[in-house]
RNA sequence: GGGCCCGUAGCUUAGCAUGGAUAGGGCACUUGCCUCCUAAGCAAGGUUUCCCCGGUUCAAAUCCGGGCGGGCCCGCCA
């Protein structure tokens, strides 16, 4: 027996090793045979393939069959040399390579078994201070499912540079300062509401207060004016506008966080918008851009006295009505385009950090979440190297700005490092979420979250009737949160999602509770093996079909995070994150499990079959816990 | 006027970056499988104009050009 292989990257090691043979047989350098690699549409096909022969078959004159028979000849012995491969074949113009699955089995399984909660999680990007914003709701109503998008984007793109070795940073956004927070400020200080004595959901209550103030503003200006006074009195922070409305934002946002733990989501900070006003970080970004040739105070025309960035030499902005784009008006207040560029600055630490920060609260997982205030603790945060906002597509357009911006202040290396996260709105078949008309109604994250929780639960119960309650109910929201997860992760962000309930709450195929109930059947074999594995099971007897397509699949584990995240490329208009493949692979991994469950029984086998499975059970088990970590979806172990 | 995204079966979706083997899933529908590790499962059942036209190529759902349909964006607004 040859001694075990270590890796924590099977998948890329035998794609490597193959690559090796190939660069020497067809005298290609490696990166270009990479290019040609490829896995065949069928197993029956190979486990690897290349097709160097379509590349080589001008140069040589000769077709790429006969040269790809030529190859896998040539091949042949150094083949047979390897324990990894079995053997390559050709079919036409591609060239085939056989794993040994034996003895591939043996690298997997026993590579997994050691790294156990580590696998999947490598250091590619180790040393990279990496901050993640989402998801920005204003602090005045509840989250819509639209929301959750946003939210579930953000923590499990967060996940996965995690497991690349990144230190990720999560904040939040809070815009204390909005109209909608004047137009609810005048509404309760109107009513004299007593939020204290409020019973609904704060968030809730809020939403729907909002939509009355919606229809009263509308039609009368007296009420508008009063708006509009109570906007500028915000700005002094010792008014009582000011006092009755950071009590409202502040119950607003622990309920809004209510909902986030719900999700499993957690941050580190929450900037909010009256620090980003009050610290001075205005000032002093103000005075850095004006030393820019770019950024000029306009002295005639319409804009006459704005402080405005020139983009009229940028290719993107060529069409823009007007390319003086405003970042500070004539009365000297930011425009929200001033100010995001300005908080941009600070992230990267372009100018240095000027907030005090204290505790908001200590968040359902334990730890404590920050926020930014007038007096507290310095923390010198921000001087991150990649920044990356989440934030719907609609938003392309302002965020280029911004990014633009920095690259005119001299900062190219920072705007090459910021990152629009685009994702496409969540609606209705008909409309779309709307605060100011109450479309969200019916729709909000808490809603949707309820009725997959119930139906959760009801399955359970229905399958464990002498479980006690308690257990019904856990298992229920953790199966309930998961699909909620699932099924925003599963849509590529760049697709319009149409909420239906009959989709969102479809727990059978392609949907989180499948994946959960994977991992729930290889922990009920393992807890009915009691056997410890001993570790000297001959894993080599894992070569059936079912076995085999098992083990590749968790073998690419790695590859596939790590694919994710070589797939955050920036392109003008924004960066891709595809959740759909890393949520799709989970999706495939559960599949083979299933495949495998059906087809080899594990406990009734007889004793040597029945150590090796119980190792190939324990590293499913692994790969797929692992794997729904990184998506947020909760591991169940029962359901 | 210009820009971005989407168009794949009744519905929904993967694949498109980096062209390559019979275009993969799921839902719904039909049938079979629990004396056997949880049936939220497994197995079987499908000529789909990959929106249209043209081009490049040995090879196009994928690349290029031109259209069509749907969504979004281009304010001293917030």
């Amino acid at each position: 027996m040859s001694p075990t292989p270590q890796t924590n990257n099977p998948w890329n090691v035998t794609t490597d090793l193959v690559i090796q043979l190939l660069v020497k047989a067809a005298s290609i350098d490696s990166e270009t045979v990479r290019k040609y690699i490829e896995i065949p549409p069928d197993p029956d096909l190979g486990d690897i393939a290349s097709t160097v022969s379509f590349l080589l078959a001008k140069k040589l004159k000769k077709s790429p069959a006969v040269i790809a028979t030529e190859i896998a000849q040539s091949l042949e012995k150094e083949v047979k040399k390897e324990p990894m491969l079995d053997r390559v074949q050709t079919k036409g113009p591609y060239i085939n390579f056989f794993f040994d699955s034996g003895e591939f089995a043996r690298l997997v399984v026993s590579a997994i078994a050691k790294l156990d909660y580590r696998y999947g999680m490598t250091e590619e990007f180790k040393g990279t201070r990496a901050l993640i914003e989402s998801p920005a709701v204003n602090p005045s109503k509840p989250w819509h499912i639209g929301h959750a998008r946003n939210a579930i984007l953000g923590d499990t793109l967060a996940n996965i540079l995690e497991a690349v070795g990144c230190e990720v940073v999560r904040i939040d956004y809070i815009n204390d300062l909005g109209l909608q927070i004047a137009q609810l400020t005048w509404k309760i200080m109107h009513d004299d509401v007593d939020l204290a004595e409020v019973d609904e959901k704060m968030d809730h209550f809020l939403g729907h207060l909002y939509v009355e103030v919606q229809k009263i503003a509308e039609n009368d200006s007296d009420v508008e004016n009063k708006i509009r006074e109570i906007t500028r009195r915000l700005e002094d922070l010792s008014s009582e506008e000011a006092k009755r409305s950071a009590e409202m934002v502040t119950l607003c946002l622990k309920a809004q966080c209510q909902t986030a733990y719900r999700l499993g989501i957690y941050k580190n900070y929450q900037v909010w918008e009256s620090s980003i006003a009050h610290s001075g970080l205005l000032q002093t970004a103000k005075d850095l851009m004006l030393q820019t040739e770019n950024i000029l105070t306009l002295t005639e025309g319409e804009k006459k006295g704005c402080i405005v960035a020139d983009l009229a030499a940028i290719e993107e902005f060529k069409d823009m009505k007007d390319p003086h784009k405003v970042l500070f008006r004539s009365d000297g207040t930011r425009t929200y385009t001033g100010a995001d560029v300005a908080f941009q600055m600070w992230k990267f630490g372009i100018i240095k950090d000027t907030f005090h920060y204290g505790v908001f609260e200590e968040q359902a997982n334990g730890e404590d979440v920050y926020r930014t205030a007038l007096d507290g603790a310095d923390r010198n945060l921000g001087r991150f190297d990649v920044v990356y906002n989440v934030i719907a597509s609609a938003q392309a357009h302002p965020q280029r700005l911004i990014y633009t911006i920095l690259d005119l202040l001299g900062h190219r290396k920072q705007s090459l490092n910021s990152h629009h996260v685009a994702y496409e709105f969540v609606g209705l078949e008909d409309a779309d979420f709307s605060g100011r008309k109450g479309t969200w109604i019916g729709y909000s994250t808490d809603d949707v979250l309820d009725k997959a929780t119930e139906l959760a639960k009801e399955e359970v119960a229905k399958r464990n009737p002498d479980e006690s309650d308690e257990f019904k109910e856990t298992v229920g929201a953790k199966v309930g949160t998961g699909a909620v997860r699932y099924f925003m992760l599963k849509a590529s962000p760049d697709r319009k999602i149409t909420f239906r309930w009959e989709e969102a709450l479809d727990f059978n195929g392609d949907a989180a509770p499948y994946l959960q109930y994977s991992f729930a059947r290889a922990q009920r074999i393992l807890e009915k093996a009691r056997t410890k594995p001993a570790g000297t099971a001959e894993l080599t007897l894992l070569s059936s079909e079912a076995e085999f397509a098992l083990v590749k699949a968790i073998a690419k584990f790695p590859e596939e995070i790590l694919e994710v995240v070589r797939g955050l490329k920036k392109d003008v208009w924004g960066t891709s994150f595809s959740s759909n493949k890393i949520a799709g692979y989970c999706y495939e991994l559960a599949t083979l499990f299933s495949k495998f469950y059906d087809s080899c029984p594990v406990l009734k086998a007889e004793a040597a079959t029945r150590a090796a499975r119980l190792e190939l059970v324990i590293a499913f088990r692994i790969t797929m816990g692992n794997c729904l970590r990184v998506l947020g979806i909760p591991v169940v172990e029962r359901m």
